[in-house]
DNA sequence: CATAGAAAAATTGGATCCAATATTCAATCC
DNA sequence: GGATTGAATATTGGATCCAATTTTTCTATG
């Protein structure tokens, strides 16, 4: 047999399609806060009936993306400011750990491809892609931990505050400043130091918050 | 107008009840590792149709609580003794700061129903009652973090290996030791010690983990 | 008797239909 | 004119029906 084979056991549902574009929409801030959203409005858009559309706005739910109330329907969930802070604060703790448990592990082929995203980021100039790799970046680090359930949350706590952090990129000094940090938790990890690259991840987060939060509370209301 | 008014915006669902009711049969146990749930059966069991029990189900798959594949349906999930370590290692990372977050916002009216939890949990004699007591007590200590996010996550990690630190409590020595490990955070709490309280928080639940993943090592072929 | 394959039953995923609730808007009253 | 009421419309939650897939049962065959 000569042929690739693929694996079928799991082809993706309707509902799971609803799913990932919505939750793609959401993060990346395609789909405003507050936002309404039409339960037969988006399964006309996946041709689909309302039936996986609701099983998709019910997953968002779960995962904090939306809120819905009954008979009302789902808006695009908001975050205030102590919200925000709350998840910074969060996500400051657990990455700080998942980066001092992957150090140990990190082999040059991953310590390469971090680089890249690294550099890529210095260079990128489309204010739309900073987040993406920004978050390529740490999470091509984040996986030598080999600690499935603690990257679940790292993702599900960078999917809450992703659309604030890419503002908080594009509307203030955000860039060259991450810019600055990713280099430095970079050169703990090529040396072996974990402690370091984990007390230089906290801040970096920690920094990351301030600075947006600073910018909210200048242009909220 | 003279009466009390009631809140009615949000009135329970059918899915919001069997999603608590499925919830509490997995974590108490009562559901098996392991065993398959049917849409059909569950829908009959609660009066309704199936498309409330799929919502319940897809939210329980969300949290991780059972597992599904497609056309074959949910089975209660089964953790391996690798991931029942992973998450009682990212509890201890939560709750140590999750309680040291709490220490310096007890008071004493807080502090004298921990009290009555620990105390109760020392007395109790029936094992079915000592997982929802040990959880009643630190949970109303966690609480005084004033940090939603933080125990969302705490509540979720526990749902999550729940029956089987029942079962370490029931079938090990665990209960007189946790009982001595209460007492110890609750006085660190009392002297308004956080980071004593964070540390001894962090230990009890590494030797909790310690202690089941020795016993399902044995017991698990 | 074991087994491969087909038919039947069971089960899930999705579509359509109905009921409950919310929203909009015109008609009415002051 | 502005607030209030009630009908019309829109939207969500749930029930029922159909299609896709899996599992079980049955049967023929060696």
């Amino acid at each position: 047999m000569k042929f690739a084979a693929v694996d079928v056991r799991q082809t993706a549902s309707a509902a799971d399609i609803v799913y990932e574009s919505l939750r793609k929409a959401i993060i990346e801030g395609a789909l405003a806060e507050g936002e309404s959203l039409r339960q037969e409005e988006i399964a006309k858009m996946f041709n689909t009936s309302r039936i996986p559309v609701r099983e998709a706005l019910s997953r968002l739910e779960q995962h904090g993306l939306i809120t819905t109330r009954r008979y009302k329907g789902a808006v695009v969930a908001g975050l205030s400011i102590g919200e925000i802070e709350e998840i910074f604060e969060f996500r400051a703790l657990i990455e700080a750990e998942v980066m001092r448990l992957a150090v140990p592990n990190l082999d040059r082929e991953t310590l390469e491809r971090a680089r890249r995203y690294c550099d890529a980021f210095d260079r990128e100039t489309d204010p739309h892609r900073w987040g993406e790799i920004n978050r390529a970046f740490h999470t091509s680090l984040y996986e030598a931990c080999r600690r499935p359930y603690h990257l679940q949350q790292v993702r599900a706590s960078l999917d809450r505050i992703d659309r604030y952090l890419r503002a908080q990129l594009t509307f203030t000094d955000g860039v060259p400043r991450a810019g600055r940090e990713h280099e430095a938790i970079l050169a703990a990890c090529e040396k072996g130091d974990a402690d370091l690259a984990a007390r230089l991840t906290r801040d970096h987060v920690l920094d990351a918050g301030k600075s947006l939060t600073a910018f909210l509370r200048q242009h909220r209301r």
